[in-house]
DNA sequence: CGAGCGATTGAAAAGACTCAACCACCGTGG
DNA sequence: CCACGGTGGTTGAGTCTTTTCAATCGCTCG
């Protein structure tokens, strides 16, 4: 395998760094960032940090797609989340002391940042704005996942599906949603044959289109009523 | 009705502060802080706060205790959080500029602190062994919730209450847990009628004993057992 | 004492899961 | 170039958990 871990991309010139949290940095910081920050390629299925370890600092996606999940007793996946460019990874247990609850993979080819845990801290301390931004993103997390407690205690696994492709195509959004069928089924909480008939239901219903592995939404109002909230 | 809103309880003499995250103030933050919060006495059901309306500030309960929960598509409750003495409720919202997307009510009679959301803030600005103990606070429960979803998703309501179960008993510590079998049930994330039997289940398998209303644990091993995690 | 809420029980129905078999696509190596 | 193996996708049938609906009970509060 051809290592592009070397490859760097500079934070002047990241594109998707206006989407990020590091979107507010004057000159100065950025500069400070890309000093600090290293850059690695990641291959598909790559695991970026793995629960019970302990973190060493953050990860932030410059490109490619990030799978977040636990495992449950049996070994099975269930994926919190689904990251994309510009976000940051691991950063919740940077401040804990804990070990990672929670591991996470590439789903993609990707390109990753990483910045040592005393970097970020040290940014966290000087940076008013930047800690602002990190704890807003905190915050909406935490609801985010009330939400999502309350949609797997309450919805049917039809409603949870609508809800997770809504979900999904604001991460992909013009692209197609391209996962298997059972990360999908692990994001869902469901079985994945019960997540290949629902979607057979929902091709038929008009409500998306399937091309082999990958996905189009088509009818994202429907979803949407689908769903419910 | 009684008001005794006036009833005021001193920071200085709190016996459960040294459970909170005021723990590390020092005398003249503890002070402060009794001179800028307000002190109410909350009646069985009554509400601290409602989803949808906007954070003016956190509570801090001294006495009693409070369920956090979210509310479903048909108006179901699904409890996320059962708070009690010396926990801060409230604080997530307070970042984020949005308004509580969770509600919290009074179970049972309360004296519950308040600290304006402005001499919140500046707490967080200035102390900074404070924040950095409400940022590990935000990032457990962000890993809380995350098991709390894996749960969910994977787990039948039998195991589901067992884990509840267990929460309760650290919450409820001697006191026996006392909550209706509808809350109960939201917690669990099941229909009434559906904990109702697995309670009485688990009377019969000698795990818990059942006081009308009130609940006692008498298998934590079993219960431990039976929730796997 | 009566109203009403919370608790309980039973029976039937529905949703989802499991298991087992089979298919289809893809890359590899002969 | 083609057979092979493997992974991921699909389908069917049967089972089990859980929900829903309906009815009843019992305690508590005014």
């Amino acid at each position: 395998m051809l290592d592009k871990s070397h490859k760097h991309v500079s934070c002047q010139h990241c594109a998707v760094r206006k989407d990020s949290l590091f979107a507010s940095f004057c000159e100065d910081h950025v500069n400070e960032l890309n000093e600090q920050k290293s850059c690695a390629f990641y291959k598909k299925n790559q695991g970026l940090f793995l629960d019970g370890s302990f973190p060493r600092g953050v990860f932030c996606i410059n490109k490619g797609k990030v799978k977040v999940f636990t495992r449950g007793e049996e070994g099975k996946e269930q994926i919190i989340q689904i990251a994309g460019e510009g976000e940051i990874i691991g950063f919740r247990s940077m401040f804990s002391g804990e070990p990672y609850k929670v591991s996470a993979t590439a789903l993609e080819e990707c390109n990753i940042c990483f910045i040592a845990k005393e970097d970020f801290l040290n940014m966290i301390d000087t940076n008013t704005s930047f800690r602002n931004g990190i704890m807003r993103e905190l915050s909406k997390e935490l609801s985010e996942r009330a939400i999502f407690i309350t949609n797997m205690a309450q919805k049917s696994v039809r409603e949870r599906l609508a809800c997770v492709l809504l979900i999904l195509d604001d991460v992909y959004k013009e692209e197609e949603i391209n996962l298997t069928r059972e990360d999908l089924a692990n994001y869902v909480g469901t079985a994945t044959e019960t997540l290949i008939r629902l979607l057979k239901d929902f091709k038929e219903e008009g409500l998306v289109e399937i091309h082999t592995r990958k996905l189009d939404i088509i009818n994202k109002d429907g979803l949407i009523k689908l769903a419910g909230n």
